[in-house]
DNA sequence: AAGCCACGCAACCGCCAAGGT
DNA sequence: TACCTTGGCGGTTGCGTGGCT
């Protein structure tokens, strides 16, 4: 496949367009269409190499553009369909008339991507980071929301994966705890739930902890915040093993998680970063999914859309 | 007022796929 | 089938601008 020869053709000029050349560049479209954009520069009188003027057309001086500043709706737009299609702007931009995909890359870029990180998300995963205390300072000011705190149950999308990343941040610790119980209990396969009690315990001081710390100057006052408890089952002793594999020291179990009397379950996400479950699974890293909520059992899920309001894309920006 | 820095955005670069010869 | 041309895409760069010290 050869590639085609461009602006390294000597003697074509390169940089900022003047307005003589978008006048001339428009002029010619707009009597001929472009037909042929590798014969168009001699044909428009351009001493610029085809590939410049289908970019400065395409990206700029097209009649169909929308400039200006995007949307709430396009913003939502732009995130839902990121966090579907990753990175391919152009599918992006045909489901956002009059943008092109270099702006919505560039507003991405500058503005999106920074805002999901702000707000502990993986921009390119559109998950809650799992490094845990990368998030943590994030995940305070989360637990200190005025919105957190009012909206109960999960009738608001953006807020339940804003909880959802404190849940991920609780079972991550929770995660550790167990790691440590498993450590200490040596090669003893008894883990009794009673102890695995005991060392979830903290687990309650994490959260008051997160309730309370000042980390912003306008937070309100601190709150009980209604998470879905973590509940350990009282079977728990008799969950068999997710996996056959008996190298591993830490015990395999089942950890549910519940929402509130009329509350629907909320999906969390692994601690281990497994797909997302309806039940999380705390098991070993490679393990085989048993769950019926675990989709097709090796594919990754989809992850649900990301809707972020604008209130709350400002609050954090 | 001058220098520095961060940011936004237009434009370029390199690669790829499709279609033509 | 191999090569070439063309259009398109995503990543990156660099310049202009505004804010801060």
């Amino acid at each position: 496949m050869g590639r085609s020869p461009c602006c390294d053709e000597n003697g074509l000029k390169k940089g900022p367009w003047t307005p003589e050349e978008d006048q001339k560049l428009v002029d010619y479209i707009q009597k001929h269409g472009h037909g042929s954009w590798r014969a168009l520069p001699k044909l428009a009188g351009l001493n610029r190499c085809g590939k410049s003027c289908r970019l400065r057309w395409t990206n700029y001086l097209r009649p169909d553009i929308k400039r200006g500043k995007f949307s709430p709706e396009e913003e939502q737009t732009i995130l839902n369909l990121h966090s579907i299609l990753g990175n391919k702007w152009s599918a992006i931009a045909t489901h956002l008339p009059g943008r092109t995909d270099n702006e919505i890359k560039n507003f991405w870029n500058t503005h999106l991507k920074k805002k999901l990180i702000q707000m502990g998300f993986d921009p390119m995963t559109h998950r809650p980071r799992t490094d845990f205390f990368a998030t943590l300072p994030h995940l305070i000011a989360l637990a200190n929301l005025k919105e957190l705190v009012d909206n109960n149950p999960w009738d608001d999308h953006s807020m339940r994966l804003q909880a959802e990343a404190v849940q991920n941040a609780k079972l991550q610790y929770l995660q550790c705890l167990i790691q440590s119980a498993a450590a200490m209990a040596g090669n003893s396969t008894t883990n009794s739930p009673s102890s695995i009690a005991a060392e979830l315990e903290p687990m309650s001081l994490l959260n008051s902890q997160m309730m309370t710390m000042p980390s912003m100057p306008s937070a309100p006052a601190p709150a009980a915040v209604h998470l879905p408890e973590l509940q350990i089952p009282s079977s728990f002793e008799q969950q068999q093993p997710l996996s056959n594999e008996t190298n591993h020291q830490e015990s395999s179990f089942i950890v549910f998680s519940q929402g509130e009397n009329s509350t629907p379950r909320t999906p969390l996400i692994s601690p281990l970063s497994l797909p997302p479950l309806t039940d999380i699974s705390i098991s070993n890293p490679g393990d085989a999914c048993s769950t019926s909520s675990c989709g097709d059992g090796g594919a990754m899920p989809f992850w649900p859309e990301l809707l972020l309001d604008e209130p709350f894309l400002t609050e954090f920006a």
